[in-house]
DNA sequence: GATAGTTTCATACATATGTTTGAAAAGCAA
DNA sequence: TTGCTTTTCAAACATATGTATGAAACTATC
């Protein structure tokens, strides 16, 4: 057992730099020195780059997930063992969004790190990010349940749009700050997943009221914080 | 001048090792193996390996914003000088979703090369799409002029979303249909496409009719080509 | 405090990979 | 042909970078 703090010092300096600078950019020498360990403890603790960098992204997705089902599960408790439509989407969008967006987290290693690692995808990341659709697939089950009969391939298309929307609002939050001059309010995260969020049960109901079975998606709540009008 | 025919046979290769290998993983012996040609060609031809790899990039990446304008202007003459807000996120996500899920182009090196591009985000690509930003003010000032007086953040808020819908789905198209376990059809591109326009317009109209001026946007004309109902 | 296990360290290893070189070959104009 | 430019080629270069090694330092248990 012992220290441990070598690693721990490893695993901050790596998600540090990665952050700032970038997988491409980083070596393991870059690493050790602002970790002040040695070369050799890098695969005496990770085995090697490639783990280090997993174990760095695992953590984090890990806790995001968690965030993410906890929320849903709140939202489904709430409402009986059924969550609402847009309850569904929040959970799934939020917790990435103020993760990555968040003002306090402004300068958290933690959220440049994803946000990074959603930019640059290296190996390792994507291989992990691959074997995300069982967590996905929960996400998929409670909007069967809010929405019963309603058509599977719509349903995942909806998941596949909310997820799009808030994984390039994350990605690309530069360039539609620089695209717009500043119009967009990037600070606000919470009106940011609000507008997710309602684009996303949009994206899924038709804007007119779809049917199939009557299940009426549940009304959303979540107003959006519009500048116009 | 004389033959450039080995600058030819350089690209050629590099683009279908690029596409089928990703970058990560096609180093330069490797191309000019599959050219056969000399190694030294690369760098007398292009200078260096990242300058090969941004002439690809933009090589393609011109063609289809001279496509996505072409598309624009086309609209927009037909409608005298004002394109319908459906019709100018139609030129935007149209040529690049045909490109890169085109049943024809499938086999295409071009367009597996753009995908690749797309989830390997490599830096002398990242550079250049960083310098995209003018192009996408065209369509900027094409939605102005289709909803003259609309609050502009929600314009760009359009605009960044039909991108994150459309760049998602060709980035993550395997996984969609992993995840819905083939129910979502990803084979009808054109269905992609009016799906995509059809929520960028309501995510800027809100589903119900937006105001401020009357200017009420376009209506869409080209329907979803939904399953279900 | 001796022994065994764990951790650290300096150093070396390997080697993949982009780039350069200088000469040979090919093309071309006179 | 001659002389010039352009292109090709084999080989060397450089060197960044992940990984392995083996000894030393440290820790803890008895």
């Amino acid at each position: 057992m012992a220290s441990d703090q070598t690693r721990s010092a490893i695993l901050a300096a790596a998600e540090r730099l990665y952050a700032d600078r970038g997988f491409g950019d980083v070596t393991l020498r870059d690493i050790v020195a602002e970790a002040n360990v040695n070369l050799a403890a890098v695969n005496y603790h990770f085995g090697s780059k490639d783990e280090l960098i997993a174990e760095l992204f695992v953590t984090r997705s890990i806790a995001g997930n968690r965030e993410r089902l906890a929320e849903l599960r709140a939202a489904e408790e709430a409402g009986g063992g059924r969550a609402s439509i847009d309850a569904i989407f929040r959970a799934l969008v939020g917790p990435p969004l103020r993760g990555c967006l968040g003002r306090d987290r402004e300068s958290s290693a933690a959220a440049r790190f994803m946000i990074r690692a959603s930019i640059e995808t290296v190996p390792p990341i994507r291989r992990i990010r691959n074997r995300e659709i069982d967590h996905l697939r929960k996400f998929a089950a409670a909007m069967r349940r809010a929405l019963p009969g309603y058509d599977e391939a719509e349903l995942y298309w909806g998941l596949h749009f909310a997820l799009a929307m808030s994984h390039h609002t994350i990605r690309e939050k530069e360039r539609l700050t620089k695209l717009s001059e500043g119009k967009c309010d990037l600070g606000d995260v919470q009106a940011i997943i609000e507008r997710v969020v309602s684009v996303s049960v949009m994206a899924l109901t038709g804007g007119e009221a779809k049917s199939k079975p009557p299940a009426r998606p549940a009304a959303l709540h979540g107003r959006l914080t519009r500048q116009d009008l």
